[in-house]
RNA sequence: GGGGGGAUGCCCGAGUGGCCAAAGGGAGCGGGCUGUAAACCCGCCGGCAUUGCCUACGUUGGUUCGAAUCCAUCUCCCCCCA
C-alpha cells in the first residue's frame, strides 16, 4: 500500500503540497522526509507522539526519517498561535530540553544514520552570518505576504517582535539546509505549522529549483473539543517524573467512546481491521477498546513490565479493595499525621486541608469503603487493624499503612 | 520620542472607599445517574482553624477608623501620533 495511502487511511493527513505527487514520489522510491520538534521542555507529550508515530510508520515503510531536534529555532519564539512573545530559554535549559527529547526519540526510531537521523539545527543556524543570511535567503521572502498569514495576522493586532518574525524564516531554512545535506524532500508536522512548512517548501523550490512535498497532521481535539494531551494539570508528558505511568495508563483508558477509534488508529500500529472492530463494540464493551489504546500506549512508552502495574493499580482503583498494587501512604498511627484530612493532603488526594475538608463534607470520601462525613476522623484506631483505602470519588485512592 | 488606556482568583470577566475571599461564565473537583465514557441534575471551588484568623485584586510606599477601589512610584502590556 503507498505510503500516503495508509497515512490518510488513519487519519495523519490534514493538508499536503498535493496528493499525486506525494503518492508518486513515495512509489519512486525512499523519501528522504523531516519534522521538527522544539526543544521547549525536555519531554515529549501526547502531541508530540503522534509525529513520532507518523515518523515511525514512514520509516517502516522504507522511507528515511530526519528527527530536527530544534536547538536553534527554539532560541527564537514560534508565534504561531500564541498570543504573546513566550519566555525565552536560556542555553543552559535548551540544551538540557534538547537531550531530553533526544533521549526520548531515540526509543521510537531506528537512528542508526542511515534509516534515520537526529539532527539539532543549532548546528547550522548558529553559524549563520546576518548580512549573507539577508542576501541570500531573506531576499526570497515577502514580507507583505507574510504579513498577510493567519499566523501572524493575530499577533498584528497584539504586537509581534521582530525576533519571533524570524522565526519562519528559519524553519524555512531548515528545510534547505536538510534537503542540500540529506536530499530531504518532505516536511511533515502538525497542521499549524503549515504556513511555516509551506515558506520551506517555496525556499527550497526558489533556490534548489526543485519541488518538495509537505503535509501536516489533524490537530487533534478530543470530542469535548479539548486539546488531544491536554488535562488540568496540563499537557500529558512522556517523563513518568512528569506524568506518572499510572495517570498516563489512566489518560487513554479514559478516553471519550467516540474519540477511540480515531486514537487506536492514530497511536497504536493495530491493523485497520482491528481498530475498526474495537471501535464498533457496543455499549459498554468499548471499554475494550479503551483498554487496547491504554494498554499498547503504555507498553510502547513505558515497557511491559511498567505498563502490567499500571494496569493492576487501575484494577485496584476500581474494585475499591486493599491491594498492594495502590500507592500507599505511610504514617505514624498515633500521630497528628494519621488524621484523614492530614493524610488526604499529604497523600496528594486533596490539595490542601482545606480542600479535604470540603471533600469529605461533600462525600466524596471513603475509608475502606464507608463513606465518612466526619472530618476530623482519626484514622488510628483503623489503622490497628491493617493497612487502610482511602479513596476519594472513583479513580483516586491511597493505601494507608502504619510506618 | 509624545499622548491615551490597562494589569482582579486556573482562564475569561464584573467590581470605582466599608455590605468583598471578591458577581457571572468557563475549566476543574465531589455527589447522583453510569460503563473508570458522554449528556444531564446537585454541591464545592485561597490557606489554616470545630463559624475565627491569615494571605490575596501587577510592585513598593502613602491617604483613611477602613482600599481591589483614592494618591505616588516602579514593572509589564495595549492603542494612537512621530
Amino acid at each position: 500500500m503507498n505510503a500516503f495511502d495508509l497515512l490518510r487511511a488513519r487519519g495523519f493527513i490534514q493538508q499536503d503540497t498535493g496528493e499525486e505527487k506525494l503518492r508518486a514520489a513515495f512509489d519512486a522510491g525512499p523519501v528522504v522526509f523531516y519534522i521538527g520538534f522544539d526543544p521547549t521542555a525536555d519531554s515529549l507529550h501526547a502531541g508530540h507522539l503522534l509525529q513520532v508515530q507518523l515518523m515511525a510508520w514512514l520509516q517502516q515503510l522504507g522511507h528515511v526519517a530526519i528527527a530536527v531536534v530544534g536547538g536553534g529555532t527554539a532560541a527564537i519564539p514560534d508565534p504561531t498561535g500564541k498570543t504573546e512573545l513566550r519566555a525565552f530559554l536560556d542555553s543552559r535549559q535548551l540544551s538540557d530540553n534538547t537531550q531530553g527529547l533526544r533521549r526520548q526519540i531515540e526509543r521510537f526510531l531506528v537512528l542508526d544514520g542511515e534509516r534515520g537521523h537526529l539532527v539539532d539545527n543549532a548546528e547550522w543556524l548558529m553559524k549563520l552570518q546576518y548580512i549573507p543570511f539577508l542576501r541570500d535567503i531573506g531576499k526570497h521572502f515577502s514580507v507583505n505576504k507574510m504579513l498577510t498569514s493567519e499566523a501572524y495576522k493575530i499577533r498584528l493586532e497584539r504586537g509581534l517582535s521582530f525576533i519571533e518574525f524570524n522565526y519562519q524564516i528559519l524553519q524555512a531554512f531548515d528545510f534547505l539546509e536538510l534537503f542540500r545535506r540529506y536530499r530531504c524532500t518532505l516536511q511533515c508536522g502538525g497542521d499549524d505549522q503549515w504556513g511555516n512548512i509551506l515558506a520551506g517548501v517555496d525556499l527550497v523550490r526558489r533556490c534548489e529549483a526543485t519541488e518538495v512535498y509537505a503535509f501536516t497532521t489533524p490537530l487533534i481535539t478530543t470530542a469535548t473539543g479539548a486539546k488531544m494531551g491536554k488535562t488540568a494539570g496540563g499537557a500529558v508528558w512522556l517523563d513518568p517524573a512528569r506524568t506518572s505511568v499510572f495517570d498516563w495508563f489512566q489518560y487513554w483508558l479514559n478516553v471519550d467512546d467516540r474519540d477511540v477509534g480515531r486514537f487506536l488508529r492514530l497511536y497504536t500500529f493495530l491493523p485497520l481491521v482491528e481498530c475498526q472492530r474495537l471501535e464498533a463494540l457496543p455499549g459498554a464493551d468499548i471499554r475494550e477498546a479503551k483498554r487496547v489504546l491504554a494498554r499498547e500506549l503504555t507498553v510502547r512508552v513505558h515497557g511491559a513490565a511498567a505498563a502490567a502495574e499500571a494496569e493492576r493499580a487501575a484494577e485496584a482503583m476500581v474494585s475499591g479493595l486493599a491491594s498492594a498494587d495502590l500507592p500507599t501512604h505511610a504514617v505514624d498511627r498515633n500521630s497528628d499525621a494519621a488524621r484523614l484530612l492530614v493524610v488526604l493532603a499529604e497523600s496528594g488526594l486533596a490539595k490542601s486541608r482545606s480542600d479535604a475538608r470540603r471533600l469529605v463534607e461533600g462525600g466524596g470520601v471513603t475509608v475502606d469503603g464507608t463513606r465518612v462525613d466526619d472530618p476530623d476522623l482519626h484514622l488510628g484506631t483503623a489503622l490497628a487493624a491493617g493497612p487502610v483505602v482511602v479513596r476519594v470519588g472513583r479513580k483516586r485512592a491511597v493505601q494507608v499503612v502504619v510506618r
